[in-house]
DNA sequence: TTATATTATCGTTTATTTACGATAACCAAT
DNA sequence: ATTGGTTATCGTAAATAAACGATAATATAA
């Protein structure tokens, strides 16, 4: 993408856009649901539910992780996803703020 | 990127998705504040405000018409980018509603 | 109609994303 | 130690994104 420029805005601004991006991908989204609505939250029930090979997923909860909407904790051989509540928390905030800012909402 | 995938998911899963993709870029972040503050909204001073050329910022503009974040009429020889405030709206709700679903939001 | 100002689009380059098969790494049993 | 189940990583291909200069398109003013 030629040099990147993301480094002239502000962290806030970098870390929203990162969120924001985490987001952009529907399987991500539906990666969250899931996790949401499972108790067991190994990757295996994951790929299965999704239309999506397992490397892809392992990818797509990489980079979830990356921005610190799940965690994922190591279950004998296995490893369970969760979401990061605190996270989460902190993201919805951010993102309420920024269209709080907007008079319309 | 191979074959996409996307149709595999719902059009609401989609449709977040892709305004969380407009979302995540810090000057397409950045742009929204500077329309929410600006009363004058040409793209001239936008491109002043940012450390992007004149073509980069044209085509973040796009993007985020493209989901219906803001809309432009034309105003003499300029353009008046101003928020789309009902989209804002929508995006804001489906965001609250994706975050609310999740026990801890 | 010719110039001036403003913005979009084209063409290109480089980087990143998406997707997958294949393989490696890891852990718990046997 | 070896096997079996589970997940991450590697390598790769194709698509998309980011950035820009140059140019086209548009509309007003002269």
């Amino acid at each position: 993408m030629a040099i990147s420029k993301k480094d002239e805005f502000t962290s806030e601004e970098i870390w929203l856009s990162d969120v924001a991006k985490a987001l952009s991908h529907p399987a991500r989204i539906r990666i969250l649901k899931i996790l949401n609505e499972m108790n067991s939250c190994m990757v295996g029930s994951i790929v299965d539910k999704l239309p999506l090979a397992q490397a892809t997923v392992s990818q797509h909860l990489k980079e979830l992780k990356k921005v610190g909407l799940i965690e994922g904790e190591i279950d004998g051989p296995k490893i369970c996803y969760c979401l990061h509540s605190k996270n989460l928390i902190k993201a919805k905030s951010a993102l309420d703020k920024l269209f709080t800012k907007f008079g319309c909402c």
